[in-house]
DNA sequence: AATAATGATATGTTTCTATGTATCAAGAAC
DNA sequence: GTTCTTGATACATAGAAACATATCATTATT
């Protein structure tokens, strides 16, 4: 329908897919249907701000309104910003499985808790940075294990692997947090576009 | 209301009276309605980006998705471009009547010639930096002196107005087109808002 | 004092987003 | 080969933006 805006549904779009998000994934994460989703990100759509701004909010993407003059700079220091790398498919398997896991247990039998655990969790797989399909199988098991009626030591023992498995990522994490180093002072020049 | 997007209607309309454009000279250049405008910038509704794209290149801002990451050096880059010193109010009425009198010229007696004067003239009125409003004045009243009758001098005389104005903005213009010295380089750290 | 320009508002109508729910074909995983 | 998951699409409905037009009080300008 051509708004003059599609590069903003591609970039909505590019960063859903560099976190590795379904349509459906970003919708629960945002709020806004998946059906929505797929209408905005095929340009079929002229959205209002405040949905564009849940999107991009939910992807860590804040909307600005920079001066032409400033464009090329800005787009220079947005470059920048190194793109954590995507699990992979067997990682996110894990992560859903654990995940999903952890929903049912809350849904049944909820606890102040299981809720933690669930938060704690949900912010494994925001990370989602590099991880061993193996440690994450290790984990999943040790979850999948429990069950309502268990008892307070296999609860224990997921619990265990879960904070683990934080500990790790935090780590790993911390590498992205300062990315590249200092860059070179940049220019107001013109520029050609992307 | 709260759509968590006043800061991008305050900067619209920072941007606006930055350009010293009044709610409707800006409906006309957008073709935005002026009631539309000022319910945008009082926060009354929450728009579509068609509009808010339409009225940021209106004021040569472009709108663009900052990662979070990226946020900081974004910022400063932004704060540094400076912004031209508007033009006092007399200047902007001396602006103001020179165009119109050429837009009445072109409605009654259209021609190539005047179109070419007519776009100069609004390109003047964009670039709007510092003018002595007497130089302005002259301006003026040689344009004012033209009328569909008039004989070819006195159009000339017109022109050659217009013309050594461009000149002269074209020269101090010039010293807005690369701002402040390079700056140092920034720092993707995190940082406290505007 | 008279005039013009400004931003805020009102109304009535049209258009379209946003949402919920559901389905579908294509591809991936098991 | 069957089940899941994916993105695209359909449809009905509610609510809101967009628009044209007009008014109004306030503030500048002459």
């Amino acid at each position: 329908m051509s708004f003059a805006t599609e590069h903003l549904a591609e970039r909505l779009k590019a960063a859903r897919e560099a976190k590795g998000l379904s349509q459906r994934a970003l919708s629960k994460l945002s709020g806004v249907p998946q059906s929505h989703i797929s209408k905005i990100e095929s340009h079929a759509v002229d959205l209002r701000i405040s949905s564009l701004v849940t999107l991009a909010h939910a992807l860590e993407l804040e909307l600005m309104l920079v001066p032409r003059q400033a464009l090329p700079a800005v787009r220079s220091v947005t470059r920048s910003v190194t793109p954590k790398p995507l699990p992979s498919r067997a990682e996110q398997r894990e992560l859903a499985r654990i995940q999903n896991k952890i929903n049912d247990l809350v849904a049944n039998a909820p606890s102040a808790h299981l809720a933690a655990l669930q938060r704690r969790v949900r912010e494994i797989t925001q990370i989602h940075s590099q991880l061993d399909v193996d440690v994450l199988q290790k984990v999943r098991r040790a979850v999948e294990a429990v069950e309502p009626s268990s008892s307070d030591a296999t609860i224990r023992q997921a619990e265990d692997a879960i904070h683990s498995l934080r500990n790790r990522l935090a780590h790993s994490a911390a590498a992205y947090k300062k990315p590249s180093a200092p860059r070179p002072a940049y220019q107001l020049e013109e520029d050609s576009d992307d």
